[in-house]
DNA sequence: GTAAATGCAAAAGTTTTGCACCAGA
DNA sequence: TCTGGTGCAAAACTTTTGCATTTAC
């Protein structure tokens, strides 16, 4: 149950970087798309494996798209908090909503359920894209 | 745009009266394997399709399990609400929480966010199979 | 009779995996 | 060197689609 290595890799850092310019929620196949055009050429398997690996951590926030589709962004706060996401060009606003956290726990405690998690988001179209 | 005919076939027959024997979340293939199963033969296509017509309607809540993959549930209540998942059993609980609906509509309206829906589920181990 | 619905198989799309090779520490 | 990481291609999955056939109305 030791922590495993965590290799300083340039595939590693090109992906940080590209998410650092990135300020959308962005899915991996546009991430890798993204990279490839910028010349960070990285496999996509690997974009894979790394984001996997950042939303572990918790370094990444990772979220579904209405589609089912998983989005990722690395997220200014550190604390847990939710999005509001244009549904059509991606672009993110951090809320928080304490109140949810406890609403949430208080649920499923009540109902016997426990290692809980939420999922709260909100999509819409933004004004610029109406 | 005129509403389209709505046949009355055997197969969304079986698809609704196997949905409501079930109270939990089912995907598509679950659904459709218990179908068959069941003897009520019905292609992968048209459960899938026949879900897709109901959740449009509003006979069914559809949400995203934490992999990404839709579920599907008859649910007792009308109005907008929310839920209760075991992770492992697909138990569900409904629940309805109108503070977070106005929250959700507050926040995006006050970015300029229209055309507006949120997602709000929780998900957790309950009793019985933790 | 006619438009809608079905079934099947093929296609599309995302994500995972097996494995030989490569490279941090 | 030794173990973890990478790349590629193949596989695994869910979901969608094209099209000939069936069927409800």
């Amino acid at each position: 149950m030791t922590e495993p290595d965590r290799r300083n890799t340039r595939q590693r850092r090109a992906v940080e970087a590209t998410l650092r310019q990135t300020s959308d929620f962005v899915s991996a196949q546009e991430l890798h798309a993204k990279m490839r055009s910028g010349g960070d050429s990285v496999g996509l398997a690997t974009v894979y494996r790394t984001l996997g690996l950042m939303a572990d951590t918790g370094l990444v926030d990772m979220i579904r798209a209405e589609d089912g589709e998983a989005r990722y962004r690395l997220c200014e706060s550190d604390e847990h908090h939710h999005h509001l996401v244009c549904r059509d060009c991606g672009r993110t606003v951090e809320v928080e909503e304490p109140a949810a956290e406890q609403w949430a726990a208080e649920m499923a405690r009540s109902h016997g359920f426990t290692n809980v998690s939420h999922t709260l988001e909100i999509f819409g179209t933004c004004d610029a894209c109406a």
